[in-house]
DNA sequence: GCTCATATACCGTCCAGACGGTATAGTGAA
DNA sequence: TTCACTATACCGTCTGGACGGTATATGAGC
């Protein structure tokens, strides 16, 4: 103990795991806090109110998707382009799934404006997009798509099998391939 | 008075009304009925609990989503496919901020699992796609692409410009036209 | 055409419980 | 002594919803 970076991240997980499992309005104060096997006082102590927790919520999952990708493209040694990782991020079940994107939910139900941060490195995230050597439309086309399959996963309203997904995923990147530079 | 169905309408009309304003939050039976100049008990009489509220606004998003669609096939005589229907759809600044998908936002604060009956219009929709004379992963593309652009905009986390928006819905109608029948 | 019962469509109040947050006293390690 | 907590008690507020009551409409029986 007496390691508050190992208690805020114990927390931020409570946190997640709690709304994957008994969903966003279960999301309480207490509720975290006895499942980081923390005491109430304790959590207030790192996270003075709950606005507090849930904006480390948006940003903890926002800086998870982002080391994801990084690392997607590092491991590739440069093969793989922004818009690849970021795609193949989007449909892998591995991290769709990740129980971070619980921030997202999180910060829905309880103010909209907590996704500012997340509004702001999609910013970052377009300028990427637009100097990446594909047509600028299509580009777009091809991040929507990812973001639709990201969404309609996470709100379980996509009804792509398996195979459908792996097919599109395919599609998408042989699409991203084959319009670069022309 | 005494119109069952006006006054429900007029609850929903209230409870949407709540969430663009005021957020998930401040979505409570006092507030809606308080918006629809109708007492709490007023609202509880047409519908018993909360729950239920949420279901109907979820549902009533649904409908309107569906209408609109068919609309605009009847309109142009059949001369726009369902899908086209459905990407320009999710592209209308009118539609896509209309206030009833607050309902949307409400279920997922409240429970995800309200959002049900749309996964399982869902499965129609993808029935729809699956028959249209597209190559079958091109056109999930194109849908994923109109619900992303739907889900960023609902959550004000995309940086797409009035012009860039346009372009890129006309791009994708370019495309649907373009890869249809060969 | 009048009476009376019943159903519908509400109104307004009240309450138990939950929640966020505060306060306080104490502990154990560095 | 300070940091990083634990444990517990407590407060004020809000919320869903139960409840009892009321006004109007409908319709049956005479």
């Amino acid at each position: 103990m007496a390691n508050p970076l190992e208690t805020k991240r114990k927390l931020l997980e409570a946190a997640s795991l709690v709304v994957k499992e008994k969903g966003v309005s279960a999301l309480t104060l207490e509720a975290v806090a006895k499942q980081a096997n923390v005491s109430k006082g304790g959590l207030l102590y790192h996270y003075p109110n709950k606005e507090a927790l849930l904006k480390a919520m948006v940003v903890h999952l926002d800086e998870n998707f982002e080391r994801a990708i990084a690392k997607q493209i590092e491991q590739s040694e440069g093969r793989i382009t922004w818009l690849e990782a970021y795609v193949a991020m989007s449909f892998d079940p591995q991290h769709s799934q990740i129980a971070e994107s619980a921030g997202m939910l999180a910060a829905i139900a309880n103010d909209l404006s907590l996704l500012e941060p997340l509004a702001e490195r999609y910013q970052v995230l377009q300028q990427q997009l637009e100097a990446s050597d594909l047509d600028s439309d299509l580009a777009n086309i091809i991040r929507l798509a990812a973001d639709g399959l990201w969404f309609t996963e996470l709100f379980k309203i996509s009804p792509l099998t398996e195979e459908k997904r792996s097919r599109v995923l395919a599609a998408l990147l042989t699409l991203i391939k084959e319009k670069t530079n022309d």
